[in-house]
RNA sequence: CGCGGGGUGGAGCAGUCUGGUAGCUCAUCGGGCUCAUAACCCGAAGGUCGUGUGGUUCAAAUCCCGCCCCCGCAA
């Protein structure tokens, strides 16, 4: 099949992937080249690095809804077209043009977690499980008829990084289940339930923000859904702010007297941080100017048991 | 030339402002205590202080200059 390819980041490659190896004529559409890291250098998205590297034209309209998105997608003439994590809105124009419709790759159980960051999310809400679903896309913003849906549960101790990595591959292969029954005819359409509709937003850095006053379990999720972008903080006493990267959940008790952000502990026994209800121990951080390291580690050089985390 | 912090025994840091042959915690090794221990006590080893065989000085981790690498903020 002739199949025009939205999509940017990480989690569109393994989908990518998927329809190059099945042997689809493609044409990629992804976000222009952004400047990323310290110095500013402009960096292709992911999608664009994949796609050059198996000479398939690549283009990267501003707005793909204008003529210079629409333009060369009608010109390529797509039977079909695949979305996933593409980052802009697709008008009807845009959805007019391919005789099959567009479908979308979703990282979530739909119609739970619509909009950006869904896996990011659904760690912090501290939900047991999520998926992959497929879509036939509208002009809303994924409210779309499902297609399939494919469950996988959430680890205690899981990382939105490393989640975010699982469902990548979940959706190639989801995506790939769809299209062979796209072609077999055999894909039904399932219109949402709008009542259980949620929508979740794009994530900024001040998500990333510590409230110790909330329970060990909900900071726990926050510090694993925000790993590894944009990183979870607290502030230190000079008003720095302290990364943390890994926490545990502990049964360690709260030493009596301790307000909510209060450290104990040392390099031998481990860093501990007193929550609303129980203590959770940092496994990871970095202080400001630093590497991540282990905490244990940080208390080699540093102390941190007395003072109170913001 | 966006702003800023840092490179010191294996690890993390102090010492740099107010130059004078390097200190702390953890790890390592040896010994002790203990029913036992990753716990505790005692002792030991280990560093040309990122780099130039740079400059100043009687003397540089410390002051000045160049270079390399790392990190935070901002984009």
């Amino acid at each position: 099949m002739k199949i025009a390819f939205l999509g940017t980041p990480a989690f569109a490659v393994p989908s990518l992937k998927m329809l190059i190896d099945e042997g689809h004529t493609l044409c990629v559409f992804t976000q222009p080249d952004k400047p990323q890291g310290r110095h500013a250098v402009l960096t292709p998205p992911p999608v664009k690095e994949l796609a050059q590297k198996h000479n398939i034209p690549v283009y990267q309209p501003g707005r793909i809804r204008d003529r210079e998105g629409l333009e060369p997608l009608r010109a390529f003439g797509p039977d079909l077209m695949v979305t996933a994590a593409f980052g802009q809105i697709l008008s009807a124009d845009n959805l007019a043009v391919p005789a099959f419709g567009c479908v979308n790759v979703h990282g979530s159980l739909l119609p739970k977690y619509r909009g950006a960051a869904p896996i990011q999310w659904a760690v912090i809400d501290g939900e047991k499980k999520t998926g992959i679903t497929t879509m036939l896309t509208d002009v809303g913003l994924d409210t779309g008829d499902i297609l399939l849906a494919r469950e996988t549960q959430i680890q205690p101790d899981e990382t939105a990084g490393e989640l975010y990595e699982r469902m990548a591959v979940l959706g190639a292969e989801t995506l790939k289940e769809t299209l062979g029954k796209l072609m077999a005819g055999t894909l039904t359409r399932t219109p949402q339930e709008e009542a259980q509709a949620t929508k979740c937003r794009m994530l900024k850095k001040e998500d990333g923000k510590l409230d110790f006053t909330q329970t060990a379990q909900r900071i726990h999720d926050r510090v694993r859904g925000t790993n590894p972008w944009p990183g979870a903080y607290a502030m230190l006493e000079d008003g720095l702010p302290l990364k943390i990267w890994r926490t545990r959940m502990t049964d360690v008790p709260v030493p009596l007297g301790l307000l909510p952000g209060a450290c104990f502990g040392d390099a031998k026994s481990g860093l501990f941080v007193t929550c609303a209800d129980t203590a959770l121990e940092i496994l990871e951080l970095q202080a400001p100017c630093c590497k991540r390291m282990a905490a244990k580690v940080y208390l080699c050089g540093r102390q941190l048991a007395g003072s109170r985390l913001l």
